[in-house]
DNA sequence: AATGAATGAGAGTTCATTCAT
DNA sequence: TATGAATGAACTCTCATTCAT
């Protein structure tokens, strides 16, 4: 995961494969279980039934398997470019889709969500991973903000990406309360007052025509 | 901390109470500069310049001290009653004023919120209080929100509470990415694009008289 | 023993200087039982009969035990100046004289010289000891070589250093042949032939008066 | 190498030759290049481009394939008997002829040499080896020595078996210190002082006719 | 109250050797 | 024969906690 730190070659064999997906399978498991810190090697290679040695011919600490856990992870949490799914221009209806289509992924994936949040408080490199892929997220909103300026239906006064940083900010902060934090809110609910208030944020305007 | 945890008496003598401010001192200053998790008890100790054996008539553990750190901390991180304090009745006028403070006391305790952050993923009972503290700032908030909308002069549509919690968590974690992982925004500039967002999110209107 | 590396703090009381002590005495016995190699931490400790946390109270690892421990043996393996001893002048009793010393206190200390051959194959501080000790040595009996090279009773043909450090090499070879590898050479003929073959070498020659 | 160990089978095919050919050169560079201790099987055969299970094919352990390594080398290590060689009667030219041929042959096979200092002191079989060959070439040297005593040139006091030893251990004790430790003698000085040494030593006097 | 040495369970890591393919 | 994954005993090192002084 740091740069600079020595990698083990990857498996050359059927076996070996299978060996190292059980591996990140379990450690995925015990990491959900029991967090990261409370997970050791030991009990990632007893829930997948092999030797400690085996763990050490794939991974070379638990930094690394946890890096494997994401990668393994990753397109389970990708959130969908929702304009081009939705078929509308409607401002509204794009963010509404959008807000609901991030928390039910968020709802989807709670238990990786909330490790990764442990981690991130650990790891510098998973810190920079999860800032990196916010920030692709916050620049597709900028650039919808900017484009509803332009179109005279968004408050014009508003810096688009400090806007779309906030607001990103409280649909996820939202979404890490009610899924990860069991705040109790129904998702129905929560899909329609967010969107109300990110869209009454903007100013936006019912269209003119 | 937790409930049912042995606590140590508190020191009868004079003696003893400037050792424990001591430990306590120098525990902050290890934790902050050394995070939760890599602290160890001698690194307090030795910061203190005193034995490891102390530190255990004053505390059990870890944990126990770095209540103690949140305890000794607990004024600087207090949120003001804004309202109050502006003497004025013009919402927005309110609004900038609470997020301005907020704002500029998250920066001032910047190194202990992000001590917060880590050890709250950590332990339980730091995160259950970290949520009675923003719970009680989030109903004040409910509570002004739904006099707005008795007013007239907000949104009516908006469920208070859920509101309150969106707002409050967009600028907490604003300052969070801005003072905490470093983000480049400006504070006025902050309080400006926060406080237009969050009034135009409740609609506030101007005043009809 | 290496540059640059954490030394642990001295003991502070007389229980801890007792310890150490344990500790040293221990790790020489099972050193000199069972080579450098061989020997592990928990031999050491085992022998002390304390716990393995204690070795780490006052070592960092066994390259420092190992110091500690010639650091302790270091009086009984000094080369006492024979020639301020013996109060003659006599060249060949002189030298006679130093190499008996010597011989006799390598088969003193013939385990730990074992121990130093072997440490010093693995170990480049080791050698680098060993190697300062025996050029101060060597640096004496050039001295001598020279002073009687001045006075004409030795061939003046030879490089001094060179002839001193040939010769000492030869005593302490054989020394190690006799003491260490068991070669059955009886101590008193071998500082005849020693001697012999020294004062032969530098054409030492009878007084003229 | 110890009695009693099993050892594999030499190879039956030519395909098995070549590979433990392969295997043989590349541990002698890895050995050369880390030491002994350090030298991993894995290290020898990730050198030697194979698996690991090749290497059991045809060794047993690292001591094993050390033995096969110093036996490929044996020839290169030959003292020649100079003697033969020379051509000639004069005990000083022969003696000089030898100890050059020993201090080329020693510059030549530095690394090698330094290796088996290095196992000799943890492996006794090695050491028995080397015992051996230094005991026949010591003998022939003392059978020299005693045949001068014989024609009455050289100092019939001298044991010769023992004079024999020392000297022999005084030129490749400087042989040691010169191409293994790095003191910076010349090639030709050490040639000229250690013969004169080793002749004067000996009284080894100007032929009487 | 203060001291600091003693403890030892527990974690990570290595690597010679085995073995199924 | 060749391959390389699988194994686990063995070792080092850490550090919260105890305890005698």
């Amino acid at each position: 995961m740091d740069v600079g730190r020595e990698v083990r070659e990857p498996p050359r064999t059927a076996r070996g494969l299978r060996t190292r997906a059980t591996l990140v399978a379990a450690a995925r498991r015990v990491f959900e279980r029991q967090g990261y810190l409370d997970a050791k090697l030991t009990d990632i290679t007893r829930e997948a039934e092999c030797a400690v040695g085996s763990f050490y011919t794939y991974f070379t600490n638990k930094e690394e398997i946890f890096a494997a856990v994401l990668e393994e992870a990753k397109e389970e949490m990708l959130h969908p470019n929702v304009r081009e799914m939705t078929g509308t221009d409607d401002p509204v209806a794009v963010i509404r889709a959008a807000n609901r289509a991030y928390l039910e992924s968020y709802a989807r994936n709670a238990k990786l969500m909330r490790l990764l949040d442990q981690v991130a408080e650990i790891d510098e490199s998973v810190r920079a991973l999860r800032r990196r892929r916010s920030e692709a997220f916050t620049k597709r909103n900028a650039r919808a903000i900017r484009e509803l300026q332009v179109r005279g239906v968004a408050d014009p006064e508003l810096d688009s990406l400090l806007s779309a940083t906030a607001l990103s900010s409280m649909v996820s902060r939202m979404a890490q309360l009610t899924f990860v934090q069991g705040e109790p809110w129904e998702l129905d609910e929560l899909v329609e007052t967010l969107t109300r208030l990110w869209t009454n944020a903007l100013r936006i305007t019912p269209r003119p025509d």
